[in-house]
RNA sequence: GCCGGAGUGGCUCAGCUUGGUUAGAGCGUUCGACUCAUAAUCGAAAGGUCGCGGGCUCGAAUCCCGCCUCCGGCACCA
């Protein structure tokens, strides 16, 4: 069940504008390209798309934005399809009305968990279909395009041909009646030939006829896409060598039109009718979402600061197919117009409670139903704190994040950050004191400020998100056995040192944090009361003790609410009984 | 079937690339300390023949061979 409560307005909107200073010189520094893959416009965000995807990328977004780097984060839904289609005329709108409808609450979905991006566009949108009309048109030129007659159903009484979603019958494997002829539902299972075949619109059996399809010749790219492989050493190696598996094996020429009329229109005249497949022109969107943005802010022309940019493409490991062949390859058959990606970061899925996510057999949890029940920085610490920086998968188990979010966040952080202002509330009146003599334990203290950003910096790079999180617990650590060894409370002489190194570490903590938890760390920026806003501070300044003796601190309350045995129990009583 | 990954204390995992001090962490358990703090924090203890068998080596969780078990991918999918 979902609260009444505004999702929109969790994250603070004016945030962004912020970040994009527009009196930047894009050229001055490299800038970073960071794109994440499509959501597809036909169903609500759930934890796995933000585990995947969407955290990972903002996470590091974040981390770059607050080093000062020049970065774009864009994305887009991706609007066309079968399944969109049938689904709109399922629900009685027009296609239009109901990407539309997607794009939007996608769009609040990602805003209310912080995901921020630069550009959130759609594949739908007039730049992106004339980029791809372009895009085919160069192929086309080059020679990678030809054109070949294909058998496909076509039902006689609606007079179309009817794309596999739209063809229904009997699953081959499971013998499960009333399935996809693209996918069993049942059984998950991709059939070969469906048995007994009927038309998805009138229900009548649809006959064979022939049609003119269009095909990008993969296969030409077999050397390059190796070549590329072999030789871009920051995509990871065992992704590699799957790929490059593939393409021993000899890759086949890719069909990229559908009798449809959803879709973006191949530009020839006698294709009237047709549109190109949605992944031919989904990740083309990165570029013109990209192309569109730096036009709105810069006046220019994005392919020049796409090519001079370091290209981040964040996928989930179901689609590495695409992004590792198709789409590097028709970068190549443009004559590289835009260059190739740098890195593209493949994280793997995420299970919940050991199995599988599924939407059509009700195993999910959808974003919408989990922030309305808990603190969207929740989510994002759990999911962060378990993802390790390859495509293994995780899983989401409501007693770990309990567990974590409890001991970790709020024993360990949020206990630290709140002991150490309440004390200089309550003994100093809220006035950060004169530091006096440094102890040996006081040194090790400001040697722990010290070190920390660089320890940081590296594994940031690297997206290890995990070892982050687990590096910043165990500074957060370290300075609760500090505060417990120099006992203010009793050892008075020196306890306006402690608390003024303990302050400061606190202000650490709030920058480090940035990236996973930005709305708390807020919350810490305001009771620290500094009066700067927490996303101008810059990671060179992470080590400095930049909150000052006689600077007063703002109004002290618990950062967080603890999770309750109770909480719990309800949502895994909850799991799979959603209807 | 093919390709890939994993098996480490009750649980979750790190370490394995570049073999070498008594194999680490968190949670959980037990005992103790403290009271600034959201019954929090801090200290200590118990607990593992690092899946099985062999091999190389002065020495292996770490390298090599074989076996067992589990998981993922195999071109719809975050």
């Amino acid at each position: 069940m979902l609260s009444n409560r505004n999702n929109n307005d969790f994250y603070s909107t004016n945030e962004l504008s912020s970040y994009n200073n527009k009196s930047i010189d894009v050229e001055a520094d490299t800038p970073i390209v960071v794109t994440t893959a499509l959501p597809y416009a036909n169903g609500e965000i759930h934890l796995g798309h933000i585990s995947s995807t969407y955290l990972p990328a903002d996470i590091f977004t974040r981390f770059l934005r607050i080093s000062k780097k020049k970065v774009f984060h864009v994305c887009a839904s991706d609007d066309f399809g079968t399944p969109i289609l049938i689904k709109a005329e399922q629900e009685k709108k027009t296609p239009k009305e109901f990407v539309e409808y997607w794009n939007k609450r996608d769009l609040e979905d990602f805003n209310a968990i912080g995901i921020s991006f630069d550009k959130f566009y759609k594949t739908s949108s007039h730049e992106n279909q004339e980029f791809v009309q372009n895009v085919f048109n160069k192929l086309r030129n080059n020679g990678h395009i030809y054109e070949k007659e294909v058998i496909q159903f076509y039902c006689d009484f609606d007079n179309k041909f009817l794309p596999d979603r739209y063809v229904i019958g009997t699953c081959p494997y499971c013998k499960s009646n009333d399935q996809y002829s693209d996918l069993c539902e049942k059984c998950g299972r991709v059939p070969e030939e469906i048995l007994d075949p009927k038309c998805g619109i009138c229900g009548k059996s649809p006959i064979k006829k022939s049609s003119n399809h269009y095909f990008f010749k993969l296969s030409n790219f077999s050397d390059d896409l190796k070549e590329w492989l072999t030789t871009n050493n920051n995509l990871q190696v065992d992704i590699k060598n799957y790929v490059l598996h593939w393409i021993e094996e000899g890759l086949q020429d890719w069909d990229i039109t559908r009798d449809l009329d959803w879709g973006i229109n191949i530009p020839v005249n006698d294709a009237k009718g047709k549109v190109f497949y949605g992944w031919f022109d989904n990740h083309l969107c990165y570029i013109s979402t990209f192309n569109t943005l730096i036009k709105e802010q810069f006046g220019k022309d994005g392919k020049d600061v796409w090519n001079t940019s370091t290209i981040y493409h964040f996928i989930g490991k179901d689609i590495i197919y695409h992004h590792f062949l198709f789409l590097p390859a028709i970068r190549m058959g443009i004559n590289m117009e835009y260059k190739l990606p740098d890195y593209i970061p493949v994280r793997g899925h995420l299970m919940l409670h050991n199995r599988k996510i599924s939407k059509s057999r009700n195993w999910y949890i959808s974003l919408r139903e989990f922030i309305s029940t808990f603190n969207p920085d929740y989510l994002r610490f759990y999911i962060a704190s378990i993802s390790p920086s390859n495509q293994d998968d995780i899983n989401f188990d409501w007693d770990v994040f309990s567990s974590k979010i409890n001991n970790e966040l709020i024993d360990n952080i949020g206990n630290f950050i709140n002991r150490t202002l309440s004390f200089t509330k309550k003994h100093y009146d809220g006035i950060v004191p004169e530091p006096g003599i440094y102890q040996d334990e006081d040194q090790k203290g400001l040697d722990t400020i010290m070190t920390i950003s660089s320890e940081i910096e590296e594994l940031f790079k690297k997206t290890e998100t995990d070892k982050v999180l687990k590096t910043i617990l165990k500074f957060s650590n370290f300075f609760n056995q500090y505060f417990q060894k120099k006992q203010p409370w009793s050892d008075k002489s020196s306890a306006a040192t402690t608390l003024y190194i303990s302050i400061n570490a606190v202000r650490v903590l709030a920058v480090l944090l940035l990236p996973f938890i930005p709305n708390s760390v807020e919350k810490i920026w305001s009771q620290l009361n500094n009066n700067n806003k927490l996303y101008e501070e810059s990671w060179d300044d992470l080590s400095k003790l930049k909150v000052q003796p006689g600077h007063r601190i703002g109004k002290i309350s618990p950062l967080f609410k603890k999770i309750e045995r109770n909480e719990i129990e309800k949502e895994k009583t909850k799991l799979g009984t959603i209807s």
